[in-house]
DNA sequence: CCCCTCTCCTGATCGC
DNA sequence: TGCGATCAGGAGAGGG
């Protein structure tokens, strides 16, 4: 379950060992994992053979390589399960794109759900920030240095819906997956049931801050994982999933006030919260 | 326009 | 032992 900071320390592997490299050999193995490149496996692996990376970048789930210095970039979204791995891949199962850099370092993409996928795509400029067209609708996330609180915040006052859903909505706000908006959401003591027009500016505030707060300590823990289905570039794990405080945690005691840490279906995906720190909406 | 539900996919796990 | 049901969820299509 890739979210931002597990994005983020994929980029940081890719950007330290793919930089500058050229690819010589690509080989596409399952056509799900270039759905999105319309033109095609053919023309996909045609024009990355032989480009040259010059450097990566992200934006909230998405990652990308800059290729050559025309503008184009091998646009990469992780999904569900998707990994990409540098070095050797032992378990070929779900191998689904295998490259190969000109100082023979093998990078591969691994995704058992399928749910990710390579494609290229032009560069635009969007607000001010380059980024791969089917990045453009994609919302600032809240690390990227130009991210403006205050105008998301005036967003989400006009929003008559759930404050999680919106927080899951990544034109709103990007990056947040389901584990981190649950970890912002106790942090603020908000419940993501909450109409967010309803809440206050200080409270939109505070649950963006937490959401800030929550992803950058992840991200210095290397990310979460659950399953081992995400890791980074060396196939290893992070460790934040020992510091989450309401994820996962159904019918144990919140570290706040103790009391049950309860789980609801929401949006077809489950959802944990502390009845007591973060009750519920009046309807 | 805004909001929300459904669907894609595979493997682990559970109950019978 | 087998088998169907359930769960995990990012994101876009399409419905209301």
């Amino acid at each position: 379950m890739p979210e931002l900071p597990e994005v983020e320390v994929v980029r940081r592997g890719l950007q330290a060992h793919v930089a500058g490299k050229t690819i010589t050999a690509i080989r596409v193995d399952h056509p799900r994992a270039v759905r999105r490149h319309e033109a095609g496996a053919a023309d996909l692996t045609a024009r990355l053979l032989g480009a040259r990376i010059i450097g990566t970048d992200r934006r909230g789930k998405y990652l990308w390589l800059n290729l050559g210095d025309d503008g184009t970039a091998l646009v990469v979204h992780l999904g569900m399960s998707g990994q990409m791995l540098l070095g050797p891949v032992t378990n070929t199962n779900h191998l689904r794109i295998a490259a190969v850099l000109d100082d023979g370092t093998a990078l591969s993409f691994v995704d058992q759900r399928t749910f990710g996928g390579w494609q290229l795509a032009d560069l635009v400029d969007v607000d001010g920030s380059r980024v791969p067209v089917p990045v453009a609708h994609i919302a600032r996330d809240p690390l990227d240095p130009r991210f403006d609180q205050a105008a998301v915040v005036n967003v989400l006052r006009r929003k008559h819906s759930e404050i999680k859903r919106q927080l899951l909505d990544q034109t709103v706000v990007s990056g947040v997956g389901n584990i981190y908006a649950d970890e912002a959401l106790w942090r603020a003591g908000v419940n993501g049931a909450r109409i967010a027009a309803k809440l206050t500016r200080r409270q939109l505030g505070e649950v963006l801050d937490a959401a800030a707060e929550v992803m950058r300590e992840a991200l210095g823990q290397g990310g979460t994982s659950f399953d081992s289905l995400y890791v980074n570039v060396n196939g290893q794990s992070g460790y934040f999933d020992r510091s989450l405080n309401v994820y996962g945690r159904e019918d144990r005691n919140c570290r706040r006030c103790g009391a049950v840490i309860r789980r609801e279906k929401f949006m077809n995906r489950s959802s944990f919260s502390c009845p007591k720190c973060q009750p519920r909406p009046r309807r």
